[in-house]
DNA sequence: ATAGGGTTAG
C-alpha cells in the first residue's frame, strides 16, 4: 500500500550527507507526504536511528503545519533525546507538543521523565508529575516506575519512596528501581530493607535487582550479605551475565576476597572493559601489583581499549610496586596514545608514586603543574612523603595549610600537619594542637598521650567525636 | 497501524 516513493525515501534516508537529506526534504514536500500522518510517524521513527540532528531538522519544518505532526512523531524524538547527550531537548519538545495544541499520551511521559532525571531538574519533573496526575495516567505502571526513577535520579529519594509507597501494583522493576535508588543515594541499608519487604510479598528478584543488591553489599563492605546474594544467584540458576558477574567480582574484591573475585572473573563467559578494570584495580589494591600489570597487558592484547578508570588501576599498581619509570610510561601512554585527559586521581597516583620513591621535588612539580587544585588524598600522600623522607618542614607550607582548610574535621590531618610543621606555626606545641582540635570538635583518642601524639603520630592517635 | 520502565566504578 505504501508507494514506491516511500521506499525510495527510506533508502535515501540511509545516506546521511547534507545534500541527500535536503533532497529528501524537498521530495517529502513535493509529494505531499508531509500531509500523511502515518508516513511522518514511520519516517521519523526510521530517521531517528540514522541521525537525530537531521531528523530534528525535518521535524522542525513539519512543526508549523496544520495539523501538527502526530504525537507518535513527538514521542519518537523525545525518546531519542532522552538517551542522547542533550536530554534537555526532550523537555523542550514536550512543551512544544503542548503548545501546538496536542496532548501527551502514556508513551510520552516515560521518555520525558527519563530526561528530567538525567538533567536533574526536579522542578520540571514535579510539574510533569502533576500533569500525569491531572490526566489520570498515575495508575500506569510504566509511568509510576519512571516517576520513581526521575525522583531518585534527581537525588530526592523521599519523593521516590512516596511514589513507590503509593503505587498500587508494583512489579519487579518497581522494586529494583527503589533498591537502585537507595544504593545511588548511599543508603545501602535501606536498599536491603526494601529487599526484605520484596521477599515478604513473594516478588522474585532478577539479575538487575541482584546487581543493585551486590552494589549495596559492596558499599557496606559486608561480605556475608554479598555471599548470601551469591548463593541466591547459584540456587535460582540466574545466568552470570557481564553486569551481574562484574558486580559480584567487585563485591568480593572490595570486601577483601581477591581470590574469590579472581575466580568469578575467570568464570565469566563474557567480560567487558569494566570487568577487566575492576579486576585490575582490585589486584592493585590488594598489593598484587605484578598481577595487575600482567592482567592489564592481557586486556590490551584482547583488543580492549583501557579508559580513564583502567589507568587509575594500573598507575596505582605501579605506585605500590615503586615502578616509577613504568608508571611514567603508562601516564604518557594514557595521554598521548589514548588521548585521555588525566584527572585528579591520575595526578594523585603520580604524586604518590614519586613521593614513595623519595622524589619529593618531582612530586611537588606534578602538583604545581597540574591544571586543578590538589585534593586531600593527594596532599596527605605528599605530606606523608615529606615526613617519611626526612623533611622536617613541608616543602610548601601552603599545601599543609590547604589540607587543613579542605578537611578541617579529620583528626589525622592535624597529626600529619604537626609532623611537618614549620617553626613559625607551632603545631608541635601541644597546647596549640589541642586547641585547634577542640575548636573542630575533635578529641584525642583515649590511652594516647599528647607526648605520644607529638612524637609518634599515627592515624589511630585521634578519634573523631 | 508504528512505541514504554530497572543494573556496575576512584
Amino acid at each position: 500500500m505504501l508507494s514506491r516513493q516511500f521506499q525510495t525515501l527510506l533508502q535515501l534516508q540511509k545516506s546521511t550527507t547534507t545534500t541527500h537529506l535536503l533532497q529528501l526534504h524537498s521530495l517529502i514536500i513535493k509529494t505531499a507526504l508531509d500531509r500523511d500522518q502515518y508516513f511522518i510517524s514511520k519516517f521519523i521513527q526510521t530517521s531517528c536511528s540514522v541521525s537525530i540532528d537531521f531528523t530534528r531538522f525535518i521535524f522542525d519544518s513539519l512543526l508549523p503545519l496544520d495539523p501538527p505532526p502526530p504525537v507518535f512523531a513527538f514521542n519518537t524524538i523525545i525518546r531519542e533525546y532522552s538517551k542522547s547527550s542533550a536530554p534537555i531537548e526532550s523537555v523542550k519538545l514536550f512543551s512544544q507538543l503542548q503548545m501546538v495544541g496536542l496532548k501527551p499520551d502514556k508513551f510520552t511521559f516515560p521518555f520525558v521523565l527519563k530526561s528530567c532525571g538525567r538533567c536533574s531538574i526536579v522542578g520540571v519533573g514535579g510539574a510533569v508529575h502533576s500533569l500525569i496526575y491531572k490526566m489520570g495516567f498515575d495508575s500506569d505502571r510504566y509511568i509510576g516506575n519512571t516517576l520513581l526513577r526521575m525522583y531518585s535520579g534527581c537525588g530526592v529519594i523521599g519523593l521516590a519512596k512516596q511514589v513507590f509507597d503509593e503505587m498500587c501494583d508494583r512489579d519487579v522493576v518497581s522494586w529494583s528501581s527503589m533498591i537502585a535508588g537507595y544504593v545511588a543515594c548511599s543508603c545501602p541499608l535501606d536498599a536491603l530493607i526494601v529487599f526484605q519487604n520484596m521477599k515478604s510479598v513473594d516478588e522474585n528478584p532478577n539479575s538487575v535487582t541482584l546487581v543493585s543488591l551486590l552494589s549495596a553489599s559492596t558499599h557496606l563492605l559486608n561480605i556475608h550479605i554479598g555471599m548470601s546474594i551469591h548463593s541466591q544467584i547459584i540456587v535460582t540458576g540466574i545466568r552470570l551475565g557481564v553486569a551481574l558477574g562484574t558486580a559480584l567480582l567487585e563485591m568480593y574484591s572490595k570486601c577483601g576476597h581477591i581470590e574469590a573475585a579472581f575466580q568469578v572473573f575467570n568464570s565469566l563467559e563474557e567480560k567487558n572493559l569494566q570487568s577487566w578494570t575492576i579486576m585490575i584495580s582490585g589486584l592493585a589494591d590488594h598489593g598484587r601489583g605484578e598481577d595487575a600489570i600482567s592482567l592489564f597487558t592481557k586486556m590490551e592484547e584482547n583488543g580492549l581499549k583501557p579508559d580513564s578508570m583502567s589507568f587509575s588501576g594500573i598507575l596505582s599498581a605501579c605506585s605500590h610496586l615503586g615502578l616509577v619509570e613504568k608508571g611514567k610510561r603508562y601516564f604518557d601512554q594514557m595521554v598521548k596514545i589514548y588521548g585521555i585527559k588525566p584527572t585528579t586521581e591520575h595526578y594523585g597516583c603520580m604524586v604518590d608514586m614519586l613521593g614513595r620513591a623519595g622524589m619529593i621535588e618531582e612530586a611537588y612539580k606534578v602538583i604545581k603543574k597540574m591544571p586543578m587544585e590538589p585534593n586531600s588524598v593527594m596532599l596527605r600522600s605528599f605530606i606523608c612523603a615529606c615526613k617519611n623522607h626526612g623533611e622536617v618542614v613541608c616543602l610548601d607550607e601552603n599545601l599543609r595549610k590547604l589540607l587543613l582548610q579542605i578537611e578541617p574535621d579529620i583528626g589525622a590531618n592535624y597529626v600529619l600537619a604537626a609532623c611537618v610543621s614549620s617553626a613559625s606555626e607551632k603545631w608541635n606545641d601541644v597546647a596549640t594542637l589541642r586547641d585547634a582540635m577542640k575548636g573542630r570538635g575533635l578529641k584525642k583518642a583515649p590511652g594516647c598521650s599528647w607526648v605520644e601524639v607529638n612524637s609518634k603520630p599515627s592515624v589511630r592517635s585521634f578519634n573523631q567525636l
